[in-house]
RNA sequence: GGCGCUGUAGCCAAGAGGCUAAGGCAGCGGAUUGCAAAUCCGCCAUCGUCGGUUCGAAUCCGACCAGCGCCUCCA
């Protein structure tokens, strides 16, 4: 059964086939680096970073390009604003958003090319557009001239003529509203580099035309970014791109949802708010509103403070990629709740066997994981929880109705181990049927990117001296219990509970918990 | 105004013509437990409204209502 994805290009799914077979290449807009990134911005890497994944896991060697344009008027205000050079500002932007995805396991990412580091190829392209006819120059400035190109708007699906194009003080320069810079002459005070047409800097759109082109080729397989770069980037992009190549530029464009920033009273906002009586005072908080534009879109790295990047990782898949998600530190705490149960899964692996769920091995290959389920019920369960799981996957990567049928796999681990009282009295038997089981949800959550390494120890489990404690007041506990002195056991219990601290009492024993 | 997306239980969310409409969070009942915690079992929706197509629609079509995005160098 192949993989089929939407293509905003036909606006249908469409069987996935690449253009050489074997070979994915993707190329996904990443950030402008001019402040440090919300949570919007690991969407799309994380969708993408999931999804080269699950295509290298279906055989497929897959080339993952994420630019960063580290060039542009933004990046020149705010560098001004704080008085230090653009590519100072870009550096310290880039380091901040290659932390933020390392925190949520994006980690196949092969090339993230800048364009400062491409002006080359840009010049290069910009002088192949003017050759061909299709840009001319006006005192300094480049533009792309969009009555030239016959398929303009075959992306966005819109006609010339209502295009109001850009604005800005280069407007008159333009023949028509509708093109678009492809360099712009530097003022006195700008950051500029040496081109045939005078200093100046590259246009927003032509870095990733030239980009693509050196990494992946004029024709690659998948184009990605933001459902707010249809128009104009990506629609620009194509122009730019087929018009110089005269050959399609990406086989497949996708794009993801935009995250929406809820205000922190968390329930207000996005799709469901049914305003029966305007409140007054109310109007500001019922406006969820993009995280892009919204002040209150908090730098990504101060909530990684709260919540582990796995956590974030666990949100963001739990829909799926195209639906756009109301953001609300309440949502995350519920899916942060959700997650426990699959960690509590792994602690019971770990009592049963011995062994870190985190160690067991995760297929390469999808072939690889398959088994023959037999006779037993419960392996027949299993297998098909993996079926469903991968159907998912497979139709257009639908994580979130993948994670549903993780949850179910989780349930019935658990329920395996109860009836067969793996943690009382372990049968080897028993065990190794579980393990299959386990097996499977390795390698399905590995394919996720999930539960790649285990959620990092708390402080106080870092610290030598509280886990010795613990079992100390266990044991004090356990003697009380044996001789039924019940009240001093829950003094204890009630005690550790008000430090946050869970006690949990096992077949095989009792097991502490600590705080997050 | 133009183009487009969305509306499924208290909240989040999968499903896109036909099995009892996944799953998570919250809640309720039960098993288990000395009591808990964790886990398991059970309960909890006719799919925005109105019409149409069809033997049959949450799924297709139309209208309407509501929310949102783009058309302003925001992923």
């Amino acid at each position: 059964m192949p993989i089929r994805l939407y293509n905003t290009l036909t606006r249908t799914k469409e069987p996935f086939e690449p253009v050489q077979p074997g070979k994915v290449g993707i190329y996904l807009c990443g950030p402008t680096v001019y402040k440090p990134s919300h949570i919007g911005h690991m969407v799309g890497p994380v969708i993408f970073d999931t999804i080269k994944r699950y295509l290298q896991w279906n055989g497929y060697q897959v080339t993952l390009v994420v630019n960063i344009t580290d060039v542009d008027d933004k990046l020149i205000a705010e560098s001004q604003v704080r008085g230090i050079s653009m590519a100072a500002l870009a550096e310290e932007m880039t380091a901040d958003y290659m932390r933020n995805l390392a925190a949520v396991g994006v980690d196949t990412v092969d090339h993230f090319p800048r364009a400062t580091a491409h002006i080359d190829e840009i010049v290069a392209f910009v002088s192949e557009l003017i050759a061909r006819g299709y840009a001319y120059v006006a005192d300094g400035d480049v533009y792309f001239d969009v009555s030239r190109d016959p398929e303009y708007g075959k992306l966005s699906r819109r006609s010339v003529e209502e295009m109001q194009g850009e604005g800005g003080t280069t407007a008159e320069r333009k023949r028509s509203a509708a093109d678009f810079a492809l360099w712009k002459s530097a003022k006195p005070d700008e950051p500029s580099w040496p081109s045939p047409w005078g200093p100046g800097r590259p246009g927003w759109h032509i870095e990733c035309s030239a980009m693509s082109r050196k990494l992946l080729g004029r024709t690659f397989d998948i184009h990605g970014g933001g459902l707010d770069l249809v128009f104009p980037h990506h629609e620009n992009e194509i122009a730019q791109s087929e018009c110089c190549h005269g050959v399609p530029q990406a086989k497949y464009w996708l794009h993801n949802g935009l995250m929406q920033a809820s205000d922190e009273v968390g329930k207000i906002g996005g799709r469901h708010t049914r305003r029966a009586e305007p409140q007054p005072g109310d109007q500001q908080a019922q406006e969820a509103g993009k995280m892009g534009k919204s002040k209150g879109a908090a730098p990504f790295s101060e909530l990684l403070k709260t919540y582990s990047g796995e956590t974030i990782r666990f949100f963001l898949l739990s829909t799926h990629y195209r639906r756009p998600i109301d953001f609300s530190e309440e949502r995350i705490r519920e899916v942060e709740r959700g997650l426990e149960k699959f960690y509590g899964l792994f602690a019971r692996y770990q009592r049963v066997t011995q062994k870190s769920f985190y160690d067991l091995p995760a297929t390469r290959r999808r072939e690889d994981g398959q088994f023959e389920p037999g006779q037993d019920p419960f392996l027949l369960e299993v297998h098909t929880c993996r079926e469903r799981v991968l159907e998912n996957m497979d139709d257009d990567f639908n994580t979130g109705g993948a994670i549903g049928v993780l949850f179910d796999l989780v349930r019935l681990l658990n329920r395996y181990c109860d009836e067969h009282g793996l943690e009382s009295a372990p049968q080897p038997q028993t065990v190794a049927v579980w393990e299959r089981g386990m097996f499977t949800l390795r390698e399905l959550t590995a394919t996720l990117g999930l539960f790649r390494a285990p959620p990092q120890a708390t402080h106080a489990a870092r610290d030598e001296l509280v886990p010795r404690l613990l079992d100390l007041l266990v044991s004090v506990r356990a003697e009380a219990r044996a001789a039924r002195n019940f009240a001093a056991a829950d003094r204890i219990r009630q005690g550790l509970a008000e430090l946050g601290i869970t006690l949990e009492d096992r077949p095989g024993g009792t097991v502490w918990v600590l705080p997050k």
